[in-house]
DNA sequence: ACTATCCATCGATAAACATCGATGGGTCGA
DNA sequence: TCGACCCATCGATGTTTATCGATGGATAGT
């Protein structure tokens, strides 16, 4: 599409329309992006998405390079987005995706993954 | 889905299947997750997606209440990370989606926006 | 009971990030 | 040529984040 013909007057926020935008999905959205803005917190959500079934954070801490109260951190920081659900059994805690996850975040989910 | 049986021997690691992901594919799309991972920029690139036409930056400097080196220093931010093109006008600059995105990262945005 | 293991939490540290004021090159009108 | 405005960049600052070692509650086997 083609650029409009600069406006006479200099002045800014005269140039374009400038599409309203909802602050508050703004940062909600931010909130989540946030979460999967790292490489750990990916790799996690894509082999639970994968698996389809709960898998012990042991598995993580066994599988991914880093310490256990970091794996522990980044599975909190999933947790906390409500992107994931635990349960314990016995001395393990097994992670899973959340049943009920909102459609948008369902869809994002699978086209980031899948 | 039920979860397995706990195993007899307690060694980390061997509770349950983790599928395998890309080390490669983590750190890219967490890439892009950083790019989106904030309010204003989110809110740069969906007005960029709802006018489908190029906009000035100075409407972005004029319309968002930060000062004119946060707003720049996001739209670089958007362009470094290949999101977004910009071209002079005059005085003014302007910035457009980028054209050629990849496909997946296009779905993504279009999930995430629209 | 005692010991070993799991895991979350705490405290500390270094890196990354958002934000701003100041600066300077570029462009236009007077 | 001069002044005014655009915008990117630089330097500084405060906040957030990732990471780790240490700790402690919980659970299970001996």
């Amino acid at each position: 599409m083609a650029v409009k013909d600069l406006p006479v007057i200099r002045e800014r926020g005269v140039c374009c329309d400038l599409p309203a935008v909802q602050e508050s999905w703004a940062i909600e959205r931010a909130e989540l992006m946030k979460a999967l803005a790292d490489p750990t917190r990916l790799t996690m959500l894509a082999s639970l998405w994968k698996s389809g079934a709960p898998i012990c954070i042991c598995d993580f801490t066994a599988g991914l390079e880093l310490t256990q109260p970091t794996i522990s951190h980044h599975m909190a920081k999933l947790k906390e987005a409500g992107l994931v659900d635990s349960e314990k059994r016995g001395i393990w805690i097994y992670y899973r995706l959340r049943d009920k996850l909102p459609t948008a975040t369902r869809k994002l989910l699978s086209q980031l993954i899948a």
